[in-house]
DNA sequence: ATTTAAGGGCTTTTT
DNA sequence: GCCCTTAAAT
């Protein structure tokens, strides 16, 4: 502990404002932090934790830390040692999943795992569940798996495992199939030593149910508890939360119910709502100062989300000094193409001002609206980054090289077995891989071994020499493997099974790419002791680089910017039926509307300085144009805080003095935004593309698809374009593909 | 056993 | 309008 500053006061106190003081110092019993938007709720995490450490109220390890998100862990982990001044070791610091797992391993005996067990990926538990349904002889046809899975992990996000199901908790799937299926289901994932994401919680949450010495254990060991963005807590994690803390009652949680919006995901709101009930002589602190918008902005959004019923009720006060700022801008276009270029000027003018492109965030509701932006800013040139989409480990490459390695590390593991056993195509079809699994049925054995049954006979020259190749390499490889050690067997393992090959052969676009993530993959592979601690970092932990080191604009979904904040942000697509979006209303009704209105909330927050939100009367989904009305949220926000502009009038009830959408496309096009600061349009020079383009690079471009360059003059590619021909076009007008 | 055709569906996705 | 999953064709 480091010594207390001259005044008494350690400096890491001084620097917060009372009511986050509040939050840190009220270390004893249960409290419940309601932190707005930009409230600074991180801050009083991290501070409270390393004040738990420096006034010796605990150590390290005694401290239980959760968080939903990796780089949320990451960043506690980071700020917590910053105010330790070192780094801080030996704590309890991650996610619910990977806490968990890292609990599960050391019991996992309790529910028939071993604790080498193996975290499975949604691919997996699919194909997982679709044998377990053949088996039981169902329909797939009439009965598809998705929905049956969607039930069991609802099941699981309730705590609920097969035989705790009442018949509340039932359902009529598959003409009430589901709750064998499910026990089915769950017992060969323990065949199998495996757990999917949903186990992790729901097994720790069985094992401190069901065994108080284990629960003891546990309550000896965390004296406190912290829990970020508790609103977005399932019922499973809320149980495993409320057993831990029975304990010593120690349980901080800081979270915001106006930014609650995954309930789609099994998140209940209801648990921060409760919390006062669950946990008696709960202290509530608030924090209403927010230190990120102008008073506008702040404006716009407390306006927008009192509009919601059932509020814990908190009032954001601008707490910066400088607080004044231009209004929100309300913008109505009269088409989404009109809406992204209106959206593109803007930018530019931006951006030509000084402002930073990172600095710039486009937020979307949904992932079809990013194409039309992107468009546009590859015409423009402007960089820009979409986050989201495929996490690292959710690439076939990475899935099919972890599959490799839980076969070397598990012969057993059936459903890694089965995906590489003909990847690459080894001549293994249906007809070996039928054979394969009655083997394995009938004697009651691993995949592997019935593999290596076939490979004495029982399949044809082609095949067999095949197999029994690929069985022969893992023999080889797993004798290795302790001599060479984890990361050189690997790296041969992928080399002599023939992975590798098939991707250097493979002459789509994405192949360099991959060969790319596979020696990532065998990098970060070096990082770790052993092989299974490594699997588990990729099921758990890995994610992608989206590290923002260069200039770019981001083009994120809303959800995805949760957490995230910019000086400037577009909000367009603010329409009815895409936001509020339709199905959110008819699945949720009235509450599903205000979960959507949060996520309004959660967007408009983002903003530091700008926000432009806008709507566009007509739009093209699935192929159609059809046109829209004004989403309710705009009219939900306060008159004095907004600015309203554009050429497509803005009355919800004015729209039958839209023209017809029929009215064709020159009209379309003759029509300019007036929204544009002047001077906008005549955007001459642009600036050269950062990321050269060179010859052979495969590249897509909006009218002519897919292509490869195959000579480069200044700015001016020529390209081989698959279906298209061999054009010469600028380079801005083509993206890498 | 791989290639091609037809069909259905389509919001968000922290782990 | 597009993309992905499953069905028949060679």
């Amino acid at each position: 502990m480091s010594a207390p500053m001259a005044t008494g006061v350690p400096e890491y106190l001084v620097r917060l404002n009372a009511e986050q003081r509040e939050a840190v110092e009220t270390l004893d019993g249960p409290l419940l932090v309601l932190a707005g938007a930009g409230t600074g709720k991180t801050r009083v995490l991290t501070t409270r934790f390393a004040h738990l450490l420096m006034t010796g109220r605990a150590f390290p390890g005694q401290v239980l830390a959760v968080t939903f998100t990796n780089k949320a862990a990451r960043e506690m982990r980071e700020r917590v040692s910053a105010i330790l001044g070192r780094p801080a070791e030996g704590l309890w610091l991650g996610t619910f999943h990977a806490l968990c797992a890292r609990m599960l391993r050391r019991h996992a005996e309790l529910v028939g795992l071993t604790s080498g067990f193996t975290i499975l990926d949604t691919d997996d538990q699919l194909r997982l569940l679709k044998l377990v349904m053949e088996a039981g002889g169902i329909d797939l046809k009439r009965w598809p798996a998705p929905g049956l899975m969607a039930q069991i992990q609802r099941w699981k996000d309730r705590g609920v495992s097969p035989n705790r199901i009442t018949p509340a908790e039932d359902t009529d799937y598959a003409s009430g199939k589901a709750r064998p299926l499910y026990a089915a289901y769950q017992a060969r994932l323990r065949d199998l030593n495996c757990a999917d994401f949903g186990d992790l919680m729901l097994h720790m949450v069985d094992i401190l149910r069901d065994h108080p010495e284990v629960l003891a254990d546990w309550h000896r060991r965390f004296r406190y508890i912290l829990v970020d963005e508790y609103q977005d807590t399932n019922l499973v994690q809320y149980m495993w939360l409320r057993l831990l803390a029975q304990g010593h009652k120690n349980i901080c949680c800081v979270g915001d119910d106006d930014q609650s919006i995954y309930s789609w995901r099994g998140a209940e709101i209801e648990n921060i709502l409760r919390f006062e009930k669950d946990f008696p002589n709960a202290r509530v602190v608030r924090l209403e100062s927010n230190y990120r918008s102008t008073r506008p902005i702040l404006g716009a959004a407390s306006g927008l989300i009192a509009h919601n019923a059932g509020r814990l009720g908190k009032t954001l006060r601008a707490g910066r000094n400088d607080a004044d700022g231009e209004k929100v801008r309300v913008v109505s276009l009269w088409d989404s193409e009109e809406e992204a270029r209106m959206v593109g000027e803007r930018i530019e003018v931006a951006q030509r001002s000084g402002h930073a492109l990172s600095e710039i965030a486009i937020l979307v509701r949904a992932g079809f609206q990013t194409r039309a932006f992107e468009e546009r800013l590859i015409t423009l040139g402007v960089p820009y980054r979409v986050i989201g989409g495929l996490k690292f480990y959710e690439r076939a490459e990475i899935r099919d090289a972890m599959a490799y390695l839980r076969v070397l590390a598990q012969p057993a593991d059936d459903l890694a077995f089965e995906r590489i056993v003909n990847t690459p195509k080894r001549g293994l079809g249906d007809t070996a891989m039928r054979k394969m699994h009655e083997i394995a049925r009938a004697e009651g054995i691993p995949l592997s071994s019935a593999a290596a049954r076939l490979a004495q006979g029982g399949i044809t020259g082609r095949a067999r020499a095949a197999l029994s190749e690929l069985l022969h390499g893992f023999a080889r490889w797993r004798e290795a493997l302790p001599r060479d050690g984890h990361v050189v067997v690997a790296a041969t393992l992928l080399d002599e099974s023939g992975y590798t090959e098939m991707w250097k052969q493979d002459k789509s676009p994405e192949a360099p790419g991959r060969l790319e993530n596979l020696k990532e993959f065998l990098r970060a592979l070096g990082e770790f002791e052993t092989l299974t601690g490594f699997l588990e970092h990729v099921a758990l932990v890995m994610e992608n680089d989206e590290n923002a080191a260069d200039d770019r604009l981001s083009l994120m979904t809303l959800h995805a910017a949760k957490g995230l904040e910019f000086d400037t942000v577009f909000l367009p697509g603010w329409e009815e039926g895409l936001f509020p979006h339709s199905r959110a209303m008819e699945e949720g009704g009235e509450k599903g509307v205000e979960e959507e209105r949060r996520l309004a909330y959660v967007g408009l927050t983002r903003a530091r300085k700008h926000a432009i939100v806008s709507c566009a009367a007509n739009r093209r989904i699935y192929g159609n144009w059809s046109s829209s009305i004004p989403s309710r949220f705009l009219d939900e926000l306060p008159l004095e805080h907004i600015e309203r502009e554009g050429s497509a009038g803005m009355a919800r009830n004015r729209m039958v003095e839209m023209p017809s959408v029929f009215t064709g496309a020159g009209g379309l096009l003759a029509r300019r935004p007036k929204v544009i600061e002047a001077g906008a349009w005549e955007v001459q020079a642009r600036p050269v593309r950062a990321d050269a383009i060179g010859v052979g690079q495969r590249v897509f471009h909006q009218k002519f698809g897919y292509g490869r360059v195959t000579g480069v003059e200044d700015d001016k590619l020529d390209i081989a374009f698959e279906k298209a021909g061999t054009k010469r076009v600028l380079d801005r007008f083509v993206e890498k593909a």
